[in-house]
DNA sequence: GGGGAGAGATGCCGC
DNA sequence: GCGGCATTTCTCCCC
């Protein structure tokens, strides 16, 4: 157990010397910007970040029941029987006040780290694994260029059969949806009117699509290619037979 | 500074217990599921909960950097240099190493929290205001029901206008993008061709609408109309004065 | 369990 | 800053 006093002095000094700070404290949360919320008293896990992130955790499920973007003032008020924690994001109108009445522990410090994550197997990855095999969407199939964000759209990989027909490849490394197909139909309407053609060919390379998905892909002369995301990457492959045995 | 041979104790009775544990650790980690990724070492906030979800922090943002949901089975093994926690997610194919080296700090317990956060402001709480005030939409609107999923889809609001013909309400609690038109144009297509119907108003009802989202709705045929998302609903008003000075 | 859509979505990149 | 889009999206609800 910590005592109020403590917590309210070593918060302060944290959200001050940008060091990283978790508790387990019995509090009430209320907050307003965006949306508005209440939640009532009980034992939660609060943790402060270094760029003064602020989160709130209950003891169950993956995401935070309450939190604050880095930006917002602290301001750490005793009112004797509890800890007001006030919190004010100016710029984006958002507010948060924690009343904390009970701390049962609590541990901060400077946290050093330099390291970002290094991820691989996201639909970046999937459209420059289509560019280097072009027969995955199909044989006659000659990419032109990964082209993310041009003039024409954020079209994944974009390039011509051998009738010189252009053909638009739309990846998605998971289950392509009613969404992937309308975002294709954009891109093919769009890029037909840019440049005054005729027929254009809309491919969507993804792993599995669904059924409403496919009606609406044929209903509109589109193609589903079976492709899986590119996964055991040459710098993680051997690493990957010791995690996964 | 936490020894590994009792950071490996109390992780394994966590787990066990249903507790909830926070600790900071020096580690490395290592993921392979949807896509994979490496984290080189560092120090980090490490939150296992009581349902058994396991998180990642670095010292800045937002997001967990790895993560894993319920479900994951743990073994705990060390190293005597260092201790491998394995989480293995069978259902999901889904698994995630953690080297850690050092352990600055933990703490674990039982958290009691029976309480569940009320949230307004919700895109729900937008189409009931419309239900309620429908010359939001226009003067001679009249909804007939708030349909979530009807055999129609998932339509926000749905009613018809002076001459009878019947109009279909998108709400957005954000500015509307090019998505909300799309989806938009689906519902109305789908109703047009289940009713055999040849006029369908379409609307979309949003704080604000981006250009684009704007041409394609003019070329529709389709309508936007400005409406604020309600906040500072009554069992909130009271809070909000005391809350926003 | 799959499908469809919202979320206080967040984060990234480009303009 | 807005805009457009991916995300190990997550979460909820319905079939």
């Amino acid at each position: 157990m910590v005592s109020l006093s403590s917590f309210a002095k070593q918060f302060r000094e944290a959200v001050d010397k940008n060091h990283s700070l978790v508790c387990f404290a019995e509090c009430i949360v209320d907050y307003s910007g965006r949306a508005e919320s209440h939640l009532p008293v009980g034992n939660r896990i609060l943790i402060l970040k270094s760029d003064n992130t602020f989160l709130v955790h209950q003891k169950d499920g993956h995401m935070p029941v309450n939190y604050m973007k880095q930006g917002a003032s602290f301001i750490i008020r005793d009112n004797g029987k509890s800890i007001m924690v006030q919190l004010k994001h100016s710029s984006l109108k958002e507010y948060m006040n924690i009343e904390v009445g009970k701390v049962h522990s609590m541990h901060s410090q400077l946290l050093e780290d330099n390291e970002k994550i290094q991820l691989v197997g996201t639909e970046k990855d999937m459209a420059e694994h289509i560019m280097k095999n072009p027969e995955l969407v199909s044989k006659d199939f000659k990419p032109l260029s990964l082209e993310e964000h041009t003039k024409y759209g954020f079209i994944d990989v974009f390039g011509h059969d051998k009738n010189g027909t252009l053909v638009i490849v739309e990846c998605k490394r998971y289950g392509a949806d009613l969404n992937a197909v309308t975002q294709l139909r954009r891109y093919v309407e769009k890029i037909k009117k840019a440049k005054g053609l005729k027929k254009v060919k809309g491919v969507i390379a993804a792993p599995k699509i669904t059924g409403n998905a496919k009606n609406m892909l044929t209903d509109w002369g589109f193609e589903f290619k079976p492709v899986k995301p590119p996964r055991f990457l040459e710098k993680f492959d051997k690493y990957q037979r010791k995690l996964i045995p």
